[in-house]
DNA sequence: TCCGATTTGTTCGTATGTATG
DNA sequence: GCATACATACGAACAAATCGG
């Protein structure tokens, strides 16, 4: 039966598709298209409803009626619900939870399901976990990189995210050559306020611990290094400690040993807070005063930093913060792809000074 | 914004999620609805059309408004991957990411997709993502439920989660009435266990500090009393303090410092470690040397018993363990719904001797 | 087969609320 | 602050389909 609605329907839809209406532009408003089709205000909205809910056109309180473009027409086609993937290296208890919250927060709150990936820091499983979200179309991703230090293994999985326009955000490190939308910090000066800090302390031997197999360890040692050059200082090579992911627990702690008992140190730059506090427990044990004795610097100013009796002077991480905006950068992509504009955003490190640290005895 | 038509609505939804209304079967009428609702016709059309929309009913002219038979459209879901749901209350920093890594190892090598969600502890964040999970037709849930201890509000979901055959395990803690498969501590126990290690070190005046809003602070607290009793001591009401979590954070700290003012206490038996850790803080301002005046307990065993200069006595959880083998489970029921042995398996409770605890003084 | 009661479908009118520009 | 746009809500009337008797 030929209803009013269904032909004043009929006749919106017939503009749309003779290009009368573009995509994103306002159609007449209600009151327009009562006088037009000489029909009240009511069957002019269930005109209009059923466009809507066929996904030909979107409504906007205050503002107007909209014709719906191509792009987003695709979702009907799926008609799954959006999902994002989070992949991480590890799920640790240290600030990945934080990092998660902030994502899930925002992305639950604007309707996304959020799936959780981990690669443990193992390059093959980030390969066929990528190709899994690409398989299963994902609608975007938050990759923290495995192994960011070196060359990208995946790099053509990558790619193929670009091909498919499956947008993605790196964050806490990134692969270079992929020059990548990324939040990440900036951890060369991160690592140049610690060791600063200790240097206008008046520390000259000052050992450093650096976990090199992601571009975070690699940038804070650089930091490190430049601070000791701009102030003039001679590095001892043997206070460079550098190690790898399988090795945190055990490689760092036996090279402090090694340096406290043959050599005088009176500062110690660490990779994170949780190094920090497992250096701390050895100091603890050779009764060494911190800061009395010897400086202790952390990094992440994760809750660790504030549970040991001495806090940590550390570097503020924008743990929720970072979470929270990469999640909402990812959607506000997804939502809105001719503007193209991925950028990286670096936060900028700050001190946060407690009691590890004082002036070199 | 709570408008008549969602609150009728959200009233439909209800009636079908509780099974009042069978698939396939009539729905009372509009002008039913009108009455029961006090609305408009129009007002109960428009949350039939939503619903009509949204594929829960379905509308014959003449006949009637009917529940739409989810089970008919199942053909749809099949091509996707197996997916399961974890749905936590917080994501924190605390014991939640053993948890979770547990469970995410084990499912995804077993080629499932884990997708997070988090209630925030509010009852009716988990109505809406337990709706979203029986819409989209997951395949499993692992569920922390929000405030366990008190009656279950959304129980009609859950039972509709029966009904469509998802299975659900609950951990940590469960809601008595549905009497779930669940992967727990037996807290009860814990709480004891806490409570006799002082007494037996000589312990009189024991504070207990319980957050009462879910099911493991209540267990712990009758643990609590079973061992004063057990040991015939009296206990003191005001040594016993309770608190949710919305004030987690200020309320126990606020109790502590008025229990320190007034009262000599030479113990305390903390929720967790987390607690345990504030309470130190305290202790350590004050300079109440512990364990030698004053001996705490946590709960948990988390990394931040360890990260403490006087580490922490605490009840061991077996946070990994027990994410693991709640996924393991969940997938065998999945996988062989035949031998539905749905039964919950409580861990036993060991008591982790730090240094946090010593004679009473 | 038809009637009448019931139920949903279409259409009008009116009023007020709320967001946008 | 104002006009404009969509959102919610009330009331009324008639049409069309269904179903039991």
């Amino acid at each position: 039966m030929q209803t009013k609605y269904r032909m004043v329907k009929d006749r919106i839809k017939e503009r749309i598709l003779a290009g009368e209406y573009q995509a994103n532009q306002r159609i007449d408003s209600e009151s327009q298209l009562m006088k037009q089709h000489e029909v009240s205000r009511h069957t002019v909205r269930m005109a209009i409803g059923e466009l809507v809910n066929e996904g030909w056109l979107y409504r906007e309180q205050g503002a107007g009626t909209f014709v719906q473009d191509k792009v987003s027409q695709k979702e009907e086609a799926v008609h799954t619900p959006k999902s994002i993937a989070i992949i991480t290296t590890f799920i640790s208890d240290y600030i990945f939870p934080s990092i998660i919250r902030g994502a899930e927060s925002y992305l639950s709150e604007k309707g996304y399901q959020v799936s959780l990936f981990s690669t443990n820091n193992d390059s093959e499983k980030e390969k066929s976990i990528l190709e899994k979200i690409i398989q299963q179309r994902f609608d975007g991703v938050i990759i923290e990189p495995t192994k960011s230090a070196y060359t990208c293994p995946n790099l053509s999985y990558y790619f193929q995210l670009e091909k498919q326009q499956i947008p993605y955000i790196m964050i806490n490190g990134y692969y270079e050559e992929l020059e990548p939308a990324a939040f990440v910090i900036n951890d060369e000066k991160g690592g140049f306020i610690q060791t600063e800090h200790l240097i206008e302390r008046n520390h000259r031997e000052i050992a450093g611990f650096f976990k090199t197999d992601d571009r975070q360890g690699v940038q804070r040692l650089k930091g490190f290094i430049k601070a000791h050059r701009k102030h003039s200082i001679d590095i001892n090579p043997e206070h460079i400690i550098t190690y790898t992911s399988e090795v945190k627990s055990t490689k760092p702690l036996e090279e402090l040993k090694k340096l406290l008992d043959h050599r005088l140190i009176t500062g110690i730059v660490c990779y994170n807070d949780e190094l920090a506090v497992l250096m701390l427990n050895e100091l603890r044990t050779r009764k060494m005063a911190v800061p009395s004795q010897i400086s202790l610097v952390g990094f992440d100013n994760s809750f660790l930093s504030e549970a040991t009796e001495v806090k940590l002077t550390t570097i503020e991480h924008p743990k929720n913060e970072l979470g929270y905006e990469a999640a909402e950068s990812l959607v506000s992509i997804i939502e809105n792809p001719e503007q193209t504009s991925l950028e990286m955003k670096q936060y900028e490190p700050k001190l946060i000074i407690r009691k590890s640290t004082s002036y070199a005895p």
